[in-house]
DNA sequence: CTGAAAGCGCTTACAG
DNA sequence: CTGAAAGCGCTTACAG
């Protein structure tokens, strides 16, 4: 159905709130009142149902642009993230952006690096003001911005990082996440059991690795400072890592890896080397998706709720801009383990 | 340095432009017309110094919704994308938004299937006036919703995807990298080759297909029509489509994936079947991730400029919000082969 | 029950 | 060489 246009409206035929007012032969004001809801209006049901029928027979929406300006709501978050390539953050962008729409929200996105050096990302989302909100998605560095972005008033939620006295952060339990996996290991009989942990300024990754340390001291089970390896980078750290680990003189019999692009690598070099997984070695990735399924041996992983975690991190947000106080939180949804081939009993030597 | 703020602002200790006029001693028009460099402006040099000393000192930013309201340009650009999770499209989007950026536009995300369902996506990026144009990132359907995006007049161009009579398209060359793929296997010695693609209704599905088609007719090799097999999915059906080509009589030495993802399920279905890659088949996929440097064994690849593609897309989506009129192009880098050790002579029988 | 007016923060003819 | 004023499209006290 054609709107029957009253007049020409100047941009790109887009309809405003002055044509359907005179579509529905009244004023402005009322018109925005009852389109949105204001509930101090009273108004005739006739004078209401015009309006409403003008509306939507014009297919009216209000610009965002001078909406935003009157009432100083953007209706959008800003989502700074590293890295889209890794399936893991495509996860929380989803979540995200997901959450967002439901209220209304639009989402911007603004590559981590970029903004978290303080560049022109952050002078356009910040200074320009064109978020009403920022989920941060960046596992580390930036300290210096952070604190300035908290002293301006934006308000903003760290997702999957901590940091203390700084702003609420959502993050899910990535401790109990490496506890299952090497729980899983022990159960299969496993002694000597290594971890492929991540950057030491990746908050994530140390959560992780205190998780694998207290697994195994509940278990009694002692942890060879050899045992722990940091993987610098994705695949190819995990390759580098557990290469390490391999040529110990007391090598493990079992590996949890702490992403999925370094559980990659490590299996990589563990065939490399000519072992069988998990005859020789078993190995546990971090964080689900497909590819897991189809890698050989297809990969044990742990599956964490990282849209979930996302979607939690934009309703603090979105309490946040409503004024009100936040508290940090961790994900209630535990971590999952998705049991594959590549985890079995330990070689019997 | 704490900017000396002359006035509260009102909104988040916010500078406006009123704050700089304020500030340096002149009225708020040769503000905005010296920072935003109008030639026409004929100014004291001292006043000029005085004016942009200012703006500098306060660290103002022109409010994006004040300015964008006013000048009909939201400096916004969308990008509506599918499966953020496929490290191809996370190379588009980071092209984007590199190129937009470059000029000083923000990128804003919609979810493709969302959006193209003509649902809320569209409504408030394109009714509520929110972006000035629109990079259009997926292969398939949509076709009533794109006619209407047409009519509304505002512009966008599709990436990785041709319509014809719709509007400009950028693509790469689709059928060259097939090419190519085709050809390293006939130097191998390879003549039973088999194509696995992808769904019908994905432009470039199709012209992988013809480029397939062609590089083998110019070998004057036939193609049986089982030869060719649909992956309606992305690992999961790169498996099955693999299971039928090796399930036929005479089944192929060599097989080209028409994405990396089914690549990696065909991998897992030769290898299940018992079959050594590349001494018993040979195997290429399309796009390059780091992953591919990974499996076993280290998938060959054609890698398409897809960063580029999409740089390209923003240029030609500025030129037509400058006015300008474009037409749909091809980028000229080549496809190039990424040659790894999952393709090797045929097995000789 | 409904409308006229001011103002959000800009830009840009138009005066002077 | 510089400023006052109008207007982008909304919302919201304030009148009537």
């Amino acid at each position: 159905m054609v709107p029957s246009r009253t007049s020409r409206a100047k941009t790109r035929g887009v309809v405003r709130l002055a044509d359907v007012a005179r579509e529905a032969g009244v004023g402005t004001s009322i018109v925005s009142r009852v389109l949105n809801r204001d509930p101090t209006v009273s108004i005739r049901p006739e004078t209401r149902e015009r309006i409403e029928e003008a509306a939507r027979a014009l297919n009216y929406r209000p610009n965002a642009f001078a909406r935003g300006l009157k009432l100083r709501r953007t209706m959008t978050l800003g989502v700074v993230i590293p890295h889209l390539a890794y399936p893991v953050n495509a996860e929380i962008i989803k979540g995200a952006e997901r959450r967002a729409a439901l209220a209304g929200f639009v989402t911007l996105l603004a590559d981590a690096d970029e903004f978290l050096q303080s560049g022109e990302a952050y002078r356009r989302l910040l200074l320009e003001q064109r978020v009403d909100g920022l989920l941060i998605a960046s596992a580390s560095t930036g300290e210096t911005l952070l604190s300035e972005l908290a002293e301006s008033g934006l308000p903003f939620v760290l997702a999957n990082r901590r940091v203390p006295h700084l702003g609420p952060s959502v993050t899910v339990d990535d401790a109990k996440g490496t506890e299952i996996a090497v729980r899983h290991l022990l159960e299969l009989g496993h002694r000597r059991i290594a971890h492929i942990t991540g950057p030491r300024d990746a908050d994530t990754a140390r959560r992780r690795a205190t998780g694998f340390r207290s697994a195994m001291r509940f278990a009694r089970l002692g942890v060879p400072a050899s045992y722990v390896v940091e993987a610098p980078y994705e695949e190819a750290g995990g390759l580098r890592a557990m290469e390490r680990l391999l040529s110990l003189a007391n090598p493990p019999t079992a590996v949890v890896v702490w992403s999925l692009a370094a559980a990659v690598g490590a299996l990589a070099a563990a065939k490399r080397r000519g072992l069988d997984v998990p005859g020789d070695l078993s190995l546990v990735g971090f964080h689900d998706a497909p590819l897991a399924e189809y890698l050989d041996p297809p990969l044990t992983t742990v599956r964490m709720p990282l849209a979930e975690m996302a979607e939690r991190g934009v309703e603090m947000l979105l309490q946040m801009i409503e004024g009100g106080r936040v508290r940090s939180q961790v994900v209630q949804t535990l971590p999952e383990l998705v049991r594959r081939a590549s985890t079995g009993p330990p070689p019997s030597t």
